[in-house]
DNA sequence: TCCAAACCCTTGGATGTCCTAGTATATTGC
DNA sequence: GCAATATACTAGGACATCCAAGGGTTTGGA
């Protein structure tokens, strides 16, 4: 948050798990408990992107998937399972975007159900500029190395599956 | 959350940056997203392991972390720059943990602005409880490849060093 | 045909995270 | 020695996530 400390936190979690004799899952809890302040980081700097635009990461990703949708609209339980997050969520981000006029909710034209979610033009607009900064401001600096990228890529996408995420 | 889908959502937002000419970024945007994604796995895992002991993650970890000092006791402001969260989240676990009965406040023998968070018999005993099981439902079964969790550890720690973390 | 089971979205509640601001205590510098 | 600055913790607010439950709509089998 401040200042660097002197030492790897999570190094010391790894030693200090050694040497209560767990050293058997020590490796697997640092490389977890990493990807944890690792998000954490990278949650910040999106969010800090995407601020000006008033977006959250949330409503941009939501956002995004509408503007890659054909017809720039898409039922919430798709958007659900598309963004793999609980539908409660969906409805919490749509109720904000809706607020800022950026995406509207329309009735599915056969399933009485099922609620659209459509994409207004200030939506897409926002979509793109937000995404453009998003891809300069940190995608485009993430700090990884380009073998890495593709490292991380393989490793999660291997575990994702593993994890249930997708057949494919 | 339910079902897998049939495709990986991530490697089909990779096909749309690429297809809109961001070809530059898609690598380390899906890379990104997938730690996303791959924290919100984890994170559900462990939170599954800890509600037995009525713990989360956040509360667990300070638990954990208390159990590694000498003393058994900390300063808020030292556990907020190893846990690395904000000084706020600290008071809010402590709140809680204090509630449960599993830790204690109690003054700073020499600096007046400082509180110390001190372990209760009972936090220790959780804690080494709620460490077994994370061990042994999470950490021992993470679903990383022996080599990949060392993969993971180096590509995370060199991000995280050049993000500001620790200088070690 | 008709009712039970399945599915979809929303409301309400619990947590966690961060930010901003405010109060209290220490430290610094003049 | 005292005022200005820095540091530590907490209160209040905004958001996001999940779970449990409830009301409306479809589907499917008896």
């Amino acid at each position: 948050m401040g200042t660097p400390l002197p030492r790897d936190p999570i190094a010391d979690a790894r030693l200090n798990w050694e040497r209560h004799g767990w050293s058997g899952v020590a490796a697997p809890m640092a490389a977890i408990t990493a990807i944890m302040r690792t998000q954490q980081i990278l949650l910040a700097r999106i969010e800090g992107a995407l601020r000006p635009f008033g977006l959250t990461f949330a409503r941009y990703e939501l956002l995004a998937l509408l503007s890659f949708a054909r017809s720039g609209a898409l039922p919430m339980n798709k958007a659900s399972a598309l963004l793999q997050v609980h539908p409660t969520s969906v409805t919490n981000a749509v109720d904000r975007l809706q607020d800022a006029g950026l995406v509207l909710r329309s009735p599915h034209p056969t399933d009485g159900r099922t609620t659209l979610i459509e994409l207004t033009p200030e939506g897409r607009t926002l979509a793109k500029s937000a995404t453009a900064v998003l891809n300069s401001e940190v995608f485009g600096r993430s700090g990884f190395a380009e073998q890495d990228v593709d490292e991380l890529i393989r490793i999660l996408g291997t575990f994702r599956r593993n994890a249930g995420d997708f057949t494919d």
